[in-house]
DNA sequence: TCAGCACTATGACGGCTGTCATAGTAGCGG
DNA sequence: CCGCTACTATGACAGCCGTCATAGTGCTGA
């Protein structure tokens, strides 16, 4: 996730927020530290989240399926041509690039605040749906343009992310990305598979 | 994740922590409500638990890999006729079971453990590690029983946890257990394909 | 009775948390 | 100069945290 030259402080809180979210977890990311590494004032955080911690959490949350979504057409328009695979296979690398890069301290920070706090606080829940939604919205949307009928889109979406997201988690245990390479090579097929209703031969049902 | 009768006040406060760390994750977790949870003293926590929350968090991540082990046998067991697909969508089934009963509240400890400690904890990542690992070895074992190739039956366990894992988060998000079925429904069919080398046609390549 | 051990009980400590209260500064229109 | 608004700056607060220190209990064995 980069983004440096953010605009005003209060979008460097967001983002510096989704950073320690995603690395540290919700529960151990401090209001303190999140403004520290923004560059922005603490006293700051009140004026643009009078909501507190949980209003800053969900904008971070917000933040991140809006990335997610839209760097799912940019991989669309870098792929030569354009095949599930392809795609699933760009959104994986960027993991599997910032992790042989920079170690495996990062995670999802979608996926971090369900965890610590879709219990909890019910509007982060729901920030995550949101962000899970706008995510699976742009990557179905990508499918369809390929050729995929429309009521496999969205199922083969979801199953994209879900095997992301669990790769992700087992990618951080063994800091390796065998898991996200593995879901790319076993996955790949399939998901070419749904493009073709002219495919010679083809599969039955449908 | 079941277990009511445990042996001893230790056993007792290692299974409430993992039940607790699933719901709230590992920060919102304390050392007191495990305790209280589990029916025991606090002044036992220093004394079974001389490494700290640390070590009480790590145990309660082995102890779920080890459930999570143990559970693929019995899955195995219990299937008339052992098919991969049969087997995840038992695996699968065991969450949908629980979220349609109890609600979206608990997620996978191990995966809690991952997102909350992966940085700032290393034996707690190396924990976690070892979780998946054997949760994996019990599926690629029950795969390669039902004829899937070795070098195949890791992969799609692998495969079968990463997407089991990130469907759970989007079940949490969602509070549906949608893309837990969309799983199975997308996955069972390739797992199946893996089995038969003496299958009539089959893929091209390989 | 006394030691020794496993376990329990409780209070305190320092540290960090999110939040609030209060005051201060800069820029602007008039 | 004023007032007004946007933003900054600190200090304090109560609360919870994990951990430690210390003492107490009850059983075992000699």
């Amino acid at each position: 996730m980069a983004g440096a030259a953010e605009r005003g402080p209060r979008e460097r809180m967001v983002f510096s927020a989704a950073q320690l979210i995603r690395r540290e977890g919700v529960g151990a990311t401090g209001m303190r530290e999140v403004a520290a590494r923004a560059g922005a004032p603490r006293g700051s955080l009140q004026h643009y989240f009078p909501g507190g911690k949980e209003q800053l959490v969900n904008e971070a949350v917000g933040w991140a399926g809006r990335y997610a979504g839209n760097r799912v057409a940019r991989f669309l328009a870098a792929l030569p041509e354009p095949t599930p695979s392809g795609l699933f296979a760009e959104m994986v690398r960027q993991w599997t690039d910032e992790y042989e890069a920079e170690g495996f301290d990062g995670g999802c920070p979608v996926a971090a605040a369900t965890v610590d706090r879709a219990r909890a606080a019910d509007s982060t829940r729901q920030a995550a749906e949101d962000a899970f939604a706008r995510w699976t919205g742009a990557v179905a949307a990508a499918l369809t343009d390929m050729g995929v009928p429309g009521e496999r889109a969205r199922p083969l979406a979801t199953l994209m992310i879900s095997s992301l997201e669990g790769a992700l988690l087992i990618a951080r245990a063994e800091r390796s990305v065998r898991a996200l390479t593995t879901a790319v090579r076993e996955l790949g097929p399939l998901l070419d598979a749904a493009v073709a209703p002219a495919a010679p031969g083809g599969t039955a049902g449908g």
